[in-house]
Parts: structure tokens; C-alpha cells; sequence
DNA sequence: AATGAATGAGCCTTCATTCAT
DNA sequence: AATGAATGAAGGCTCATTCAT
């Protein structure tokens, strides 16, 4: 408790907010649920956030930026457009399961909550396919990649592997099926989807 | 004739049900927002279902059953595996763009209304599954599929399908995108990926 | 208690409002209080009344009433102009102190409560006027009064009537000058003001 | 210069305070948006009023003074009773036209605001009427006017006045009905009742 | 002199549900 | 089969005020 009380109550109504979202769902989080699991007034949390979107989308920008982070620290690394393709898509899985509650966040985008979220950080978001479309862009100028429309083609690979990672998020998958088999399997087959199959049969 | 007017109130109830997800999305669904549509008391849903969760559950099972009904209907008509598979595609796709809101329901399963769906009737949902499981296994026996995990692959098809749909419905595409091309080139990549490329490069 | 029971719930809660609005003044009505007074859940008051707005001008328009109603009987009964005149005056009064709640209440209309009042029922609202411009306007027709606007002139004496009224029972009048005193001299003066002087000096 | 700012500061209070309720009328106010206006913390307020009674009640008196003020220098400028009551009336009537909100503060004195207000303000805010009063007193001694009860006459007129104008600035009034006609026609006739009509008919 | 943090009370409203009829 | 009455819980939010600094 004492600990907890040197952590800015900002951060802890973050926290708070992430973990009653992941497992409660988002239309189940209340700003009073928030303030009673961290043994707060409900009106303490209007010292930090203007309303209840103005929250959440701080939860959003802050998950969409921890992950963009991490894509375009790996991007860094990798000259290959083909080995960096699949760093990133290997990165994006691995936060995925090391941050399901961030991950999950992220996808609220889908839902109301995002009508309201703000175009300017909607943009910011829009970093991670940048990334992603860049490379793409690099592996056909490089031969390496065969892509009419690199950007269109970055949303669709971002697209087919977030189904993937929201299936194991969602436990939606069947028990009868290894889950690091499934995303491996998946991982591959999308990737290879993305570059140019050199020699006959895969 | 009594009996019919049974029926009837509760099918008025599930298509009000419906139009309201359609209108303002499944967390703006109310009892007393249903009655009130159809001009009835909101106790009066109670005589068909037990709570709101078995209503929804029931729109959740209708909506996986017609999509599921979609599929297996299309795969009757088609013997070759890869072109059924396809199809199924196809199917799978037209469906959400024809009924954006029933597909939204059948993926509420990954929320929170879903933690307290009814076992036996997750097992009827995963019908759908099953026709894509036979459809590739039957491709691997005929030589023109390659999967050593039959179920694995097909769930990861539908992943896939599922991501780019998802995507779509959520209106989170880039609007320089062209949705239709979008759709389609990630159906091809999506279906290529799963049959064997016989000559070189496609 | 068992005695107020038998009382429809909607008429005690528009007596609840009423005594709590004199008493405690437009602003600080709350639909919690009007429950509590009458020792039912806030949210039955929404059985009877859409929302707080509703509530209001429900009362609003029963307390215009009941004064237009008094005044129409009234002037039904009185052939002269003049006399009439001055008795519907006599009956605004009497209206006024015998109803204190109703009447103040009557004038919330110029509060915000009143720029959401429906226009329907405002036009109603201004049946009183017609009585008296009518009256008004008989009298220039028989050379009893000399108006100009009979319009403007009922409005006037209204008005002036009014802040007789308004003094007496907000409480301000001094302490030093007895009420009846008060209300009938100002009463004399202002209906003198609307007939002719026919002889010198009254 | 630390003085200065220190008055400035309740100065500023007070004038945000005004402001505030000339766009969104009394019940509107509230600390924490005079805080905002002025950039000043919410508590800051506290170091120059008690509470918001006493910021309220601040008010009241400085547009009660603003008011009577007024009446005084126009009362002291004209010698003949009558005049000085058409002026005061005159007056009176301007400051309402040019200054609704305050006139209406000034009202705020029936409310439950007043309730809690000073009976030493009270009597200062009294000091408008004994102007009027001592006027009607000097009309009856120089046999310009008949009253038997000055006090009483003075209350009563400016009643009479108090419901002309409140009628106006309420914006209860027919829109058929041209404003400064009915203003001007309704004050005649009002000071027309307070003085001797020396000659037949008017 | 001025502030930021914090709170309890209160606001209107919506909701799922129960119960007697 | 269907209803109206009623409710407790909860929701987001605003407010005046206190307190330590």
C-alpha cells in the first residue's frame, strides 16, 4: 500500500484502468471501478484526466507508442528488407504476448471509444505501418519483394497477423491446438506471402 | 394462432435486438431500449429469455449459425479443394460485408458476453471450422495442399481472413486504401499461401 | 402514511416538488430530495415523468392552469368592463396568496427552466392574457377605457400586478407596512390607471 | 504593488463572477469556472471570501449600491417631487436595460441566496427606497401628490416598476408587443397614479 | 498569497431485474 | 401471456470545501 502511494496516481490509474480493461472488457470499465481498486475517490481521477475518453485514449496513445517504439527499434537493427519484414512481424507478436493488456487496448480503436479518438494521434498511430510499409517499399525497389502498392500491402500484413495474435489473445483457439505452433506456423505463411518465392516450391 | 403470436415476440424481440446492435452497436443494447421498439413491456422479453445474456447469447447463435449455414451450403457445390477453399473465403467475406453487424456479434464470443457462453453451444459454433478442416484435409489427400496439421491450418486461414475483416468493418483503414483491393489482394495472398505453388513464381 | 398511499404516486410527487421549490428555491430541486420527501426510490419518479424538465413544466403548466381557469370563471360572470377588470385583478390576487406554491412556481418561467418549455404549451399558457385583453378591449369599444394597444395594456396591468405580488410573497415587502394594506392600495392604483377618469380629481 | 495585486485579485473574482452569470445566469456559477476564467486555483478564492454565500452575497451588494447610487445622484439633481419620481423611475429602468444581470442579482435577494444574507446588508440595501420614499413624502407636502402612507407608496411603485421590468428582461413578453413601447407606456401610466391629475382628464 | 491534491456529497439518468396482478 | 410498479446499483460528472505546503 505504502509502496503503492510513491507511484504517481496518475500511473495507477493507468495501470488500474489496462488491468479492469483486459479482464473485464471495455465496456465494463467505470471510473468508479478504477478509483476503487486503487482505494482512491472516483473524483481524484478528474485531477488527471479531463473525462473518462480523455483516459482511455491516454491508454491507447500510450500502448500504440510503446509498441511503435519497439517496431522501429527492431527496424533499426536489420538491413535486409526481407529479415527486417520479419523481425518486425516477429517483434509485433512478441509484444503481443508479453503485453496482452497493451495489445488488447490498442484494438479498442475499433470500438466507440475510437469515433472520439483524436486525428492528431491518430496519425501518430499510423507510425508502426510506416515502418512496415517503408520496408516493403525498400524490398521492391531491392528486387527482393513484388508489391503494387507497398502501403496497401504493409495494412494487409499487419492486418492477417493481428487475427492471428487476437485468436490466441482471445483464447478463442482450439484447446487441441499448440498455440507456438499455431503463431509460428501463421507467422511464416504470412511472411512468405510477402516475398518473392525465388525457387519453385517453397 | 396463440402459438404464432409466440413465436412472433420472439423473433420481434431478436431482429429489434439486432437493428439496435446495427444502429448503436452491441454495448448500447438495453431491455428497455428492445420493448420500447417494439412496443412492449420490458418485463415481456423475460418471458422468452431468462436474462440478457441468454438473449444475447441466442443472437450470437443465430448469427454463427447463418454464417455457418453460408459455408456449408458453398462447400457443398464445390468439389475441387483449393477452389473450395476459395470459395470459402469468398463466402466468409461477403458475409461480413453483408451483415457487418452480425459478424461484429459472432466475435463478441472474444468478450466479456462470451466468458459466460454456453460450452455445448461453442462446440455447435466451431461447425464452421470443421467444413474448412475437411476442405484442406481433403486438399493434402489429393495432393494439392501441403499442411502436416490440417485443424492448425485451418484456423489459421480464418485467423488471417478474420484480421483483414476486422480491419475493414472497424473503418481503421488507411483511407488512401482502396477497400475492395484491399479485400482482394489479402484474399489471394491469404488462399495462395495455403495451396501448392506447382510452377515457380505465381 | 398508509393514508398518503392512496394518493397517486405522480400527485405526490408534484406536491413533493412543489413544497421543495417554495421552500428551497427552483435551483436546488433535485429529483433525489422530491423521492426521499416522499419515501420512494429517485428512479420512480421516472415512472411518471420523462425526465426533471418534464416534471417542472408538468407543474408549471397545472399551476397555469389552475390560475387561467380561475380567471376565465370569473370573468365569465361580470358584464361591465370595468368591474371585470378589477375582478380579475381580485382573483389574481386571491390566486396568488391562497396558492403562494403554485403561483411562484408560475414564474419560474423566467428561470432557464422556462427556455426548454414546450412551445405548445406555452401558447396555452397565454389563455390569461386573452381573457384580460378581451376585457380591455370591450371597454375601448364601449368608451369605458381609452387604450391604444389593448394588447400591450393587458400585459401591462399584468405585469405591474405582478410586482405587487411578488413583493408580498417573496417576503421583501418592509416589515413596517401591513400586507392587505399594501395589496389593495396598489391594487386600486393600478386599476385606476385603466379606465377613464370621467371626473376631475378621483 | 503587492497590494495592488492583492485587490486586483478580488476585483478580478468578482468581475469574472459577474461575467458568469450574465452568460449563464446564476445557477450556472460556481467557483471552480470563476477559477478557470480568472486562471487563479479554486482555492485561491477562499483567501479573499468565505465561501460562495459570501462571494454571492458581495455581489448583490455591489449591484444594489451600483443601483442606488444611481438613484441618488439623478434624485439630487432635480428639485420638483414629481419630476424626481418620473427620473427615479427613468433611472430605474435604465439600470435594469443596461445592466440585466446585476438588476437581476439584485433580485437574487428573494431566492434561497438570500435567505443567508446579512440583515445588516439588508438594511443598506434599503437606502433606494428611502429616496423614493422621502420623494413621495416632499410631493404630499408641496400638494403635489396625495398620499396618505409615503413608505407604503414607495414600496409600491417600485413593485409596480419591479414587475414591468422583470416581465422584460425575462423575455416573457408577447413578441407582438413592441419592448419600448410597453416600457414607456407602462411607466406612465405607473407614475401617472402617484401624482395629483390637477386638470379633468388626463 | 497561492496552490495542488483530495474528497464526500450530490446531481440526473439508465439499467436489469423482481413481484404482484 | 403480458404488464406496471418499483427498486438498488451503477454510471459519468460537477461541486464546495478542506488541508498541507
Amino acid at each position: 500500500m505504502d509502496e503503492n502511494k510513491d507511484i504517481s496516481l496518475k500511473r495507477r490509474i493507468l495501470d488500474a484502468s489496462q488491468e479492469l480493461i483486459v479482464d473485464g472488457g471495455y465496456q465494463n470499465l467505470s471510473l468508479r471501478k478504477i478509483a476503487r481498486k486503487i482505494g482512491v475517490s472516483a473524483t481524484s481521477i478528474y485531477l488527471h484526466f479531463d473525462n473518462k475518453d480523455h483516459l482511455i485514449h491516454t491508454l491507447m496513445e500510450k500502448s500504440i507508442d510503446k509498441l511503435n517504439r519497439q517496431l522501429m527499434e527492431r527496424a533499426r537493427e536489420i538491413e535486409n528488407p526481407v529479415s527486417r519484414l520479419e523481425a518486425l512481424a516477429r517483434t509485433y507478436i512478441e509484444f503481443a504476448l508479453e503485453n496482452p493488456r497493451e495489445y488488447q487496448i490498442i484494438y479498442l480503436v475499433s470500438s466507440d471509444a475510437m469515433t472520439r479518438y483524436p486525428k492528431e494521434k491518430f496519425r501518430e498511430a499510423r507510425r508502426g505501418y510506416e515502418v512496415l510499409t517503408r520496408t516493403i517499399e525498400e524490398g521492391v525497389q531491392s528486387g527482393l519483394m513484388e508489391e503494387d502498392n507497398p502501403r496497401l500491402a504493409s495494412y494487409s500484413f499487419w492486418a492477417q497477423l493481428h487475427g492471428v495474435m487476437s485468436v490466441v489473445l482471445s483464447r478463442r483457439l482450439d484447446n487441441r491446438i499448440d498455440r507456438d505452433e499455431f503463431i509460428e506456423q501463421s507467422l511464416e505463411q504470412i511472411v512468405d506471402g510477402f516475398h518473392i518465392r525465388t525457387a519453385a516450391v517453397r
